[in-house]
DNA sequence: TTGCTCCTCACGTCACGTGAGGTGGC
DNA sequence: TTGCTCCTCACGTCACGTGAGGTGGC
């Protein structure tokens, strides 16, 4: 029989391990003297604890490790366990991949820079939502800029500001052609009203407004953008230059969110949200 | 302005997380309404929000961040800060992939054996030790049986028990050859006690028993051997089977540590820990 | 008698999630 | 007026580490 000290030296590990187990029941002394509550474990018990701390290594909790222990699970059970555990395992290891891929290009940045740069790209995942809006195939950014007030002045008048969430652009056209814009101008709509899918609605111009869905997208790579709209660019480069260093490339139609629209307050107090749809490049190491 | 539930909505964050960045004065509302204590929170801060998840994302803590925001710290501390991250994902990284391999040849026993293994093995790293030991380079395991019994029997009465830790085997002759043993026996000494190095004493056979140094060992592949000495080669076998699964193979002189010594009690009481010192195998992914 | 060892609380860890119980705002 | 949103505690998480304050054992 060894006293706590003993024994945790010999196992090696705390005395404070022991008595824990002791408390959990999930490893409990040979006998305990009534009067002084001092532990007494005997060298036969080292197998048992081996076992544990084996089972620990394995990355089960002291839970599952209790249950394991008392018998009231299957083999195959436990064979699940492990194989679930396995599974999440392998999950972190890629984001911990990621997340160092993610620092490497962090630490080079402050190496070619002189310090961290401090607009901050932020991976978003969006799910469906629902838009109204007007799609011109082809304009410029000064026409945009109109046709953003006004509709921003007409359709919260016209539909109620309930409704509205918000004004949104979706670009169809080639992210680095200013020319020939594809542009969608309009509204997010708030998913609790269920108004008519088939809505349409003519803005004074004549131009046709409609109800449509804009689908979920898993990662966006998404930067918040101050100010005037013609500094814009300055996001988007930051955009590239961090898919580029973290192995990320643009795949589909991105999106600016008005957190804080230019028509209702002056243009550089402007909010936007920049969204870009991304997807891993496929590895090289 | 925004109250806390819609700059939640559109920064994709818990209501709690805003809160508790606040009180942890990391993140402020840009105003609190003194009345109500309501939250206001302008679009605005948005980027700053975004930072500070970024910083997040790279796994830095909380209070890092803080003080990073704070801007308590030059260019190249955060670089610091950055290459240690790096450093310790890398070695977590390493961890992982261990127990990968570690849960999968559990996975693999299972399938094979239908169970789990009852002998457990654990990786343990011990410390440089004193043992007092005699030599027999060429001997059986019964005559060195008859000796464990003279030598348990005539030390501690000779030199006190206090002195003397547990009785041990170091055998130096190849593991799996049970003629031709070279095998030391003898008793780790207890550090505390600073006995002459140069020691020497003889058994009542003749046989000298000289003080020496035991190198300390990085990773010893360990378990637990109950019962009578016969038997031994089973968790001899255990320990095999193990390293084999794990990708580690046996470099040195391996230990038998007698925790509950056959001279002691009864034979089939004794509990033996076996330690073998282990190396990993170059992997071959 | 004096260290040494053991005991039982109880707080701290890290970044929030999750109620409970109550109140302001449209 | 009725939901909806917000507020402040306060406990829970996971596996112990680390004192504090006190006592048994050789």
């Amino acid at each position: 029989m060894f006293r706590i000290g003993e024994f945790s030296k010999i196992a090696q590990v705390s005395g404070r391990l022991l008595r824990y187990y002791d408390a959990l029941g999930l490893f409990k002394p040979t006998r305990i003297d009534l009067d002084t509550g001092y532990r007494y474990y005997s060298a036969k018990q080292l197998p048992e604890l081996n076992r544990i701390l084996a089972l620990k290594e394995l990355g089960l909790t002291l839970d599952q490790i209790a249950r394991l222990i008392a018998g009231h699970i299957a083999t195959d059970e436990i064979r699940g366990m492990l194989v679930m555990k396995k599974a999440e395992i392998e999950q972190t290891l890629r984001e911990e991949l990621t997340r160092i891929h993610y620092i490497e290009s962090r630490i080079n940045q402050i190496d070619d820079e002189g310090q961290l740069q401090d607009y901050e790209v932020v991976l978003k995942s969006v799910p469906v939502q629902r838009l109204i809006a007007a799609r011109e195939p082809s304009t410029t950014l000064s026409a945009c800029r109109t046709l953003v007030q006004e509709i921003g002045r007409f359709l919260p008048a016209r539909i109620g500001g309930k409704a509205l969430s918000h004004f949104a652009m979706i670009f169809h056209s080639d992210l680095w052609d200013s020319d020939g814009l594809d542009v969608e101008l309009g509204f997010l709509l708030n998913s609790n009203l269920n108004s008519d899918m088939d809505m349409e609605l003519a803005l004074p111009n004549g131009k046709m407004m409609r109800v449509q869905e804009l689908p979920a997208v898993e990662t966006m790579a998404t930067t918040m953008h101050l100010g005037i709209p013609e500094s814009g660019h300055r996001s988007y480069a930051v955009l590239g230059r961090w898919a580029e260093a973290n192995g990320y490339h643009f795949v589909s139609p991105s999106r600016e969110i008005f957190i804080q629209p230019p028509y209702s307050s002056a243009e550089d107090e402007m909010v936007v949200e920049i969204q870009l749809p991304v997807k891993k490049t496929p590895e090289q190491d």
